[in-house]
DNA sequence: CCCCCTATGGAAAGCGCTTTCTGGCCGTTA
DNA sequence: TAACGGCCAGAAAGCGCTTTCCATAGGGGG
């Protein structure tokens, strides 16, 4: 018996001399059973190691025990940090979670969640910035509005726009916004911005927010200021390179990741320019290498791991009324040593 | 139509005005159809939207679309660079990643085999090291061995001993000796390891090559110049500190991955230790981050995308013969600002 | 003492799909 | 012309489970 392939709740019945639905009843808590029968079903259960098809249950009608969540890249410190947060809830409620990256391209989101649909699975989170495109915006709707209306859960981080789902957001834009305050309270006027593909929400409301607080307070940045490159380390450092041929006016560099503003350090060094005595950088998330930097990175924090967290138990706990819930995350400025006075 | 919350392989044979079986049949290309017939139930099935349930695919037998991987922790950066390499040769081949955490918990491990077994996975990758625990072994075995026998697919990365599996070798031995040597021509005389939990063979064998080395070049490594700690960034601070406060003695100080180097650096920078002017370290692994460092670390540089890369295929290929397949992956010492001379 | 109601266990339907088994309609061959 | 073999499409079984619907037994009330 054993060493068959697979054990079936058949198996468990014949041995514990009960019916199929008996024995189901007993492992599901379903219906109330005898003493007698529940205790011999629960021994013949162990017994044989019994563990149910998550197929059949499904099929069946039974919620999967397998959430789906969809990030750009597992390996950007920015998603893992999350993905951990999200990975400890589902392990505390004794889920599975079926991972998949995208590596940046839009329409394989879109397959992504079409294929955790057809896996039917009780849940989708969406991690990390959405993109500004309606084409796009419209066929992840159409995918996930069928979900939803036939039970699926679905919670994203960090994406707004058009969505009408749970949704964990970060203070981007004030984020934005309270670190130009302090940058410049640091004495800094001069300002250059390294930013990310603006298709991304993220993005727009970071560099937003941080240059609605600049002009308020009379501090100019123009386009030109601004460089535009791939959202990952080498992204900034081409952009920090950019920015450094053009003949760097900025006294102090906003990158709107960390992760980009680790390679615009790396750009700056193989320069041979210092950080903060000759420039000042700064960058946002706080991911956790960034204390480890030298100099150590001044960011906008992030409580990255909660993102996750948050986002799985939104998903996780029933919403009454349509209205979708939003919970909007605060952060705070961490002033290291990356930033001198201006 | 449209509006059904699933659209099924019945919705479609009826639409097409077939038979289930024909239409099965078409969708799968399992035996020859009608041109005619082919056709109107191809349209038919796109017109709709068909999504097949894989469920129901897995309970009738066909194969999962969803491998499971389960790592320590997607958020170090080890992990999650390997777990890189495997989703991209799982999405190249139209697959799902099922990504589990043990948080480095040896039982769930187990316990997530468990599920990834139950739900049918068609193959489960192990990720990083294993523990040296007859107990833990023997259940790990238990559990992958009856899996095997029905025909699931099992690879792993990084741990050899008692397993019967397909493997992915990274010369964790001959790089803890390569390093070692490098060292020793660096000048260096004096060491001191900070090592992971012994119960780990991956701190075994890279240990153990490097006090190989050692010893066979005449330099001796006490077990007092071993600390061990914690797998982590924390731990090799830890490790760090009581080396510190022991009045470190060595020169050279060799952290078996580069995550605990980080933390030792950090170690060290708090203590007002200038690297590599006072000691010199180095790390393991040469996950992305190091090369960002300051100073860039030292380190035994592993591939690492190409392990999870290459354990995937693995997986993928049928292997003839009831012998386990190993594949040994090379990795180079890179000497960076880490080390000096000693 | 009988009847009805409740508590509990069993039989069976059904979830959506694959695949074997059957049978009808051809074209062949003697 | 009769018998036979091939090819294809449909019917139906079965994957492992949940759940509804019944049947039965036992207890309480009339």
């Amino acid at each position: 018996m054993r060493d068959r392939i697979h054990v079936t709740l058949e198996d468990v019945a014949k041995a514990a001399g009960v019916s199929l639905a008996t024995a189901s009843r007993v492992l599901n808590g379903t219906a109330r059973v005898r003493p007698e029968l529940t205790e011999r079903v629960r021994r013949a259960a162990s017994e044989l190691a019994y563990t149910p098809n998550p197929h059949a249950q499904a099929l069946a009608g039974t919620p999967r025990p397998t959430v789906g969540v969809v990030c750009h890249d597992v390996s950007d410190p920015y998603f893992s940090t999350v993905a951990r947060g999200v990975m400890r809830v589902a392990g505390d409620n004794g889920l599975l979670v079926t991972l998949a990256s995208t590596f940046r391209d839009p329409y394989r989101e879109i397959a992504y969640v079409s294929m955790l649909r057809a896996q039917r699975a009780p849940a989708i989170l969406l991690i990390g910035s959405g993109f500004e495109d309606p084409a796009w915006e419209r066929a992840l709707a159409a995918e996930l509005e069928p979900y939803m209306r036939g039970g699926g859960r679905v919670a994203v981080v960090s994406r707004h726009r058009s969505l009408r789902v749970d949704s964990v957001l970060p203070e981007n834009r004030a984020g934005g916004a309270a670190l130009a305050r302090a940058l410049v309270d640091l004495g800094h006027r001069r300002f250059a911005v390294l930013a990310g593909p603006r298709a991304l929400t993220t993005v727009a409301d970071r560099v937003g927010g941080f240059r609605d607080e600049l002009v308020k307070t009379g501090v100019p940045l123009s386009d030109d200021d601004i460089v535009e490159a791939e959202f990952t380390r080498d992204g900034g450092y081409a952009a920090m390179t950019v920015l450094l041929d053009r003949g760097l006016s900025a006294g102090c560099v906003f990158a709107v990741t960390d992760v980009m503003a680790i390679g615009a350090l790396a750009a700056l060094r193989d320069r041979g320019l210092r950080v903060p005595a000759d420039v000042s950088v700064a960058g946002f998330d706080d991911i956790p290498i960034v204390r480890d930097l030298t100099p150590p990175l001044t960011t906008f924090a992030l409580p990255l791991e909660r993102l996750g967290e948050e986002a799985m138990r939104l998903a996780l706990t029933e919403r009454r009324g349509p209205r979708n819930r939003v919970i909007r995350v605060a952060g705070e400025v961490v002033i290291r040593a990356s930033t001198g006075r201006g």
